[in-house]
DNA sequence: CATCAACCGGAGGCATTCACTCCGTTTTTA
DNA sequence: TAAAAACGGAGTGAATGCCTCCGGTTGATG
């Protein structure tokens, strides 16, 4: 799942390997969870480990960073690859919003990467680069056989995952499915024409959604005291 | 617009009366701007007055927002009563919709606050348990008339206008109106049937989108560096 | 089993941010 | 003109967060 010691490098000592892979473990658990804003002290902390030996292997944050989410990017990649493969267009990009929507909720931290954070922002840009005009001919196709609104464009389901997983990715642990019912909803807004809608995942109480909105905007200092 | 001195006082001296003015108008365009994380010394330069002047006037930032944006929520209930008396359920509900997330939009501390923000919290969930209730009412009678999709629910709508104001307001500078696109996105999502989508408000281009979207997301800590 | 480089932990260092206060000076009012 | 009111802005104290220092420990090696 992750790569090994740096190849032209003598191998670690037994523990420092050891300990290697439970901070990576420990990262990917702790940032998943509170996005990365999370410190390497709460990481080490969930390690088991000391500060220091997370910088030990780990020249920064910004590296366990990237050596945590390179692989989910490349993932998503491959996603609107696969998604442009699809015979139906529509399938397709409904497919690739979705797989894409489940990852950025499961996963605050891959969220935060994508969206720009600066611990890997070069690294993204790179991504989208690529993943940009794949997605672009998709909606096109799906354009011309008039399955999608017309007037659709490229960065709009950009900001539209984005939307949806800032809520998604808040109301994880009270319904962490409510971001199904605002894709559904997305995805009806989508289309060129439709009948009857399609049928929408249950909402959760009032209560809940709005925790979970509260807790989706927590600039801090703006929202906590 | 602004009460003045509290009642059974003694007026302010000249003076400060006037830098009270000062704070106030200040504040509501910082506030507007740069939502409620901006701080109190910011207000007081922008407002070309010292900090102390502010805490003089003001026990505390709390007490400040409460007396800026009262008024402003108040007006939002309004508004709610009003829609509901719209002949045309279906257009009180988008007017409804609309001029709020205008508002929303055009200052980011009206957002912060209806959002949650512990500066006017109870504030607001007393607003919130008047609005509620006839919002409702009104979801409930356009349903009714076959205009909405059964499935709607009050909170979705709170949520809608949450994920576009996020947006909206952090592209405030480059694409003051991006919100607009959304919306018609949203609207087109909430009615029942539609034949061809209602038009779109252009997209801008996609580097502004990708840069409101980083923005809008600004949690710091995982943003900034 | 002895040696020592590699590794470890976690207490700070350092820089920043922000709400709020203190106090010597200035302005208003009576 | 003098006292009361108000002023400004440097300063305080409390967080927060990235990262480092250093005295002690542990694992590879002969």
């Amino acid at each position: 799942m992750v790569r090994e010691t740096n190849d032209a490098e003598r191998p670690l000592r037994a523990d420092a390997a050891r300990n290697r892979t439970k901070i990576l473990e420990a990262a990917a658990q702790v940032f998943a969870q509170r996005g990365l804003e999370a410190t390497l002290d709460d990481v080490a902390e969930a390690a088991g480990v000391g500060v220091a030996t997370v910088y030990r292997r780990f020249p920064d944050k910004g590296a366990l960073v990237v050596a945590l989410f390179e692989d989910a990017v490349e993932e998503i990649a491959a996603l609107a690859r696969r998604a442009s493969d699809f015979e139906d267009s529509w399938a397709g990009l409904t497919f690739f919003i979705e797989e894409v929507l489940q990852r950025e909720c499961a996963n605050q931290g891959l969220r935060d990467v994508i969206v720009g954070s600066p611990y890997a922002r070069e690294r993204m840009a790179l991504a989208k680069q690529r993943i940009g005009p794949v997605l672009g001919e998709l909606i096109a196709r799906a354009q011309r056989e008039g399955l999608v609104r017309a007037d659709l464009v490229e960065s709009d389901v950009l900001v539209i995952e984005m939307m949806i997983s800032t809520l998604g990715g808040a109301a994880n642990k009270a319904a962490p499915d409510l971001w199904r019912r605002y894709l559904a909803l997305a995805l009806d807004a989508l289309v060129t024409r439709r009948d009857a809608p399609r049928s929408l995942p249950a909402a959760p109480s009032a209560e809940v959604v709005l925790e979970a909105l509260r807790a989706s905007t927590a600039r801090r200092g703006a929202l906590r005291a």
